[in-house]
DNA sequence: TTAAACTTTCATTCTTTACTGAAAGTTTAG
DNA sequence: CTAAACTTTCAGTAAAGAATGAAAGTTTAA
């Protein structure tokens, strides 16, 4: 199989995961088109290559951006903008972990801890079901602050010290 | 704040939490009122407590009883179904856990390490990417198998080892 | 066996989310 | 300055996803 084709699968294979797992399919898409180029992309490539809209694809190229993802380039002599895609698969990782954290976890454990401290008590059975709720949540959240605070070479040590 | 409230508050955050991270909002609350619930409960105390319909009820009381997270209870002298959620924090996130890698992490990897296979190898740079990312999501899936087919106290332990 | 009680299905409708493309805004070369 | 090159916005539209409710299906008590 040629790289032109499994790019294309890898894109498409990336897009999924995306839109099964909250964040949409064209971001993800995007995302996986410029971690697999070799150079800097501009906005035209990029429509050209995923036949999208010029305003779907500002906007996500954007929302790239601001999770971090993705970055600008000035490419000397040209006067459009070009974007590049980090293919480092841990930071990639760390990221995506930071970010989802920021947006989507860390509100639900503020959440869970507030309703702990306010709730009356009334119902035992649920003041303990929401403790655990709060105590679990903010176990992993740290334990994701830890990973996100580390780098790789702790990573594989950690792994080695989990799978024994 | 009465645990009544409180429950809303819960049933919200934690329908919100569903729908921004790839499962539906309404299975989400169902599995969080089930959760937050002292007895089990018919599909009619669920339809009349969030205010659905009856389909609605039905096909998400399904979906999550296929997730494992809930399960039928019978209860004597009753013509009706009666639902009842588990409500051990650790096996719920094992539960979830194991689904969302069946589900939609593994088929991901099994793409991934396909085009590794198959791929001619003519842009380096993406084999190296393919390489990099069929490793990682391997060892995170291996991970969350581990975790899976360990009980709490394991994790405990791991915790404290990972903390220092 | 049958009719009441209950559950499931699914075509239709509603809601949410994503996408388009043209217009407005911005930057820069000359 | 100003016009060409490029980027951003956003109202309108399309597509996807979720919910409804009535009808069909199933179970059980008598």
């Amino acid at each position: 199989m040629k790289s032109s084709e499994a790019k294309k699968e890898f894109i498409e294979a990336w897009g999924n995961l995306g839109s099964s797992w909250g964040t949409n399919r064209t971001m993800s898409s995007i995302h996986a088109l410029l971690m697999s180029s070799s150079s800097p992309m501009s906005t035209e490539d990029i429509m050209a290559e995923l036949k999208i809209s010029r305003g779907n694809a500002n906007m996500n190229i954007r929302a790239l951006i601001d999770w971090g993802l993705v970055r600008k380039r000035h490419i000397a002599g040209e006067r459009k903008e070009y974007f590049e895609a980090g293919k480092d698969i841990w930071e990639i990782a760390k990221q995506i972990s930071k970010e989802r954290r920021k947006r989507e976890i860390n509100p639900v454990i503020d959440i869970l801890g507030r309703l702990k401290e306010e709730e009356d008590g009334s119902d035992p059975e649920f003041s303990k079901l929401l403790k655990e709720m709060h105590d679990f949540t903010s176990q992993m959240s740290g334990l994701l602050d830890k990973f996100n605070r580390n780098d790789r070479s702790w990573f594989s040590r950690t792994l080695l010290k989990l799978m024994k």
